[in-house]
DNA sequence: GCACCTACCTAACGTTTGTTAGGTTCGCGG
DNA sequence: CCGCGAACCTAACAAACGTTAGGTAGGTGC
């Protein structure tokens, strides 16, 4: 049930997405809803909540698991995948928050806030790591760059195309680190 | 009543923005509107049109106005500052575009879709020439990085802030032409 | 002064929305 | 076999939506 709020979340924004059609979804009646949620706010709550938990989850395991990785290039690509896959691989929760949050009203969105500064905090940190001579005022700006490179390409990406996620990791961070011109020399990256 | 139409697109996005909203912003009462456009689906047909006109007509003037310049660099970021400034300083329309036009229905957008190409294959034809050393392949990728980086803006960028579109314009295309590590040398721009 | 047009209003229409109260079905524990 | 709670349904509610028909005020041209 939550997978289909998500799902009609990225296709279609929070107004236009309506009980009826969740239900329907699933194979149920829209007034059953109210058994599992207290109202649509508090539905979607739960699943741009999930879409954080998911991103943060994926975080946290490349943390681990790069734990004792000496290049620190590769350490940020591993992140940048992490965030790809958390935008593809993992359901529509990330996805859903990432299109639509926006579009979903000013009190549902201050719940969520705090979840979203704890994952932006996370990324702030490791870009401290991985570029210590970058200036630490610059560094938010740095980061929302990238978040713009990764999140837009829930607009255009596809999974099933020439270009693998691993493939797309590696040119945004390429590109990110070294520029545009670097993207030539990442031609076999497959 | 465009402007207020776009303001609340911005806001609010499609569906709940409501033609009787529009209509007590500029003074009048709902049924009003319908003397000036078709239905609701046309009056947000026109806003979209318009959000991208301002585009285009900001590409070409900087396309006449670079007309003799010898650096590349410059040419492209003279091209971003003008996307930029259609984003924040030409009233709502390109903001309301480019945040709001995913969440309109899709009917609308496939007769906005030609507009949006257009515009497309202009940055296509700028970074073609401007990246000549480029993989053709990799140009649209390219685009959409920086595509991605500028339109998120919207999200974070205060015009009443530190920075100012000239020094955002210029953070941008350093970051795109040589990455996050040239941000550093970019300082004193005002 | 008459006709006409533009811009707006009033008042309603049918539909859809989130939401709720009350009832039904089913399975599990005792 | 009984009771109970979880999961779901039915049927309706008020509110809000886009939209429309018909009417009104003011200005313009003849």
């Amino acid at each position: 049930m939550l997978d289909a709020a998500a799902e009609r979340l990225v296709a279609q924004g929070y107004t236009a997405t309506t009980l009826r059609e969740i239900a329907a979804d699933i194979g149920i009646k829209a007034g059953s809803i109210y058994h599992h949620f207290e109202s649509k706010e508090d539905l979607f709550i739960e699943v741009f909540s999930r879409g954080i938990e998911v991103m943060v989850d994926a975080f946290g395991d490349v943390d681990t698991a790069m734990n004792g990785c000496d290049r620190k290039s590769d350490r940020l690509e591993a992140h940048v995948r992490a965030h790809l896959g958390a935008l593809f691989e993992h359901g529509s929760f990330t996805a859903a928050h990432v299109t639509a949050f926006f579009t979903a009203p000013e009190e549902l969105r201050s719940a969520i806030v705090p979840l979203r500064d704890d994952y932006e905090h996370r990324w702030n940190a490791l870009l401290a790591d991985v570029l210590p001579e970058l200036d630490s005022a610059r560094l938010p700006i740095a980061r929302l760059f990238l978040f713009g490179a990764m999140n837009t390409t829930i607009e255009w990406f596809d999974l099933s195309g020439d270009l693998s996620l691993d493939g797309l990791a590696n040119l945004i961070t390429v590109q990110f680190l070294e520029g545009v011109d670097a993207l030539n020399l990442q031609r076999s990256t497959r």
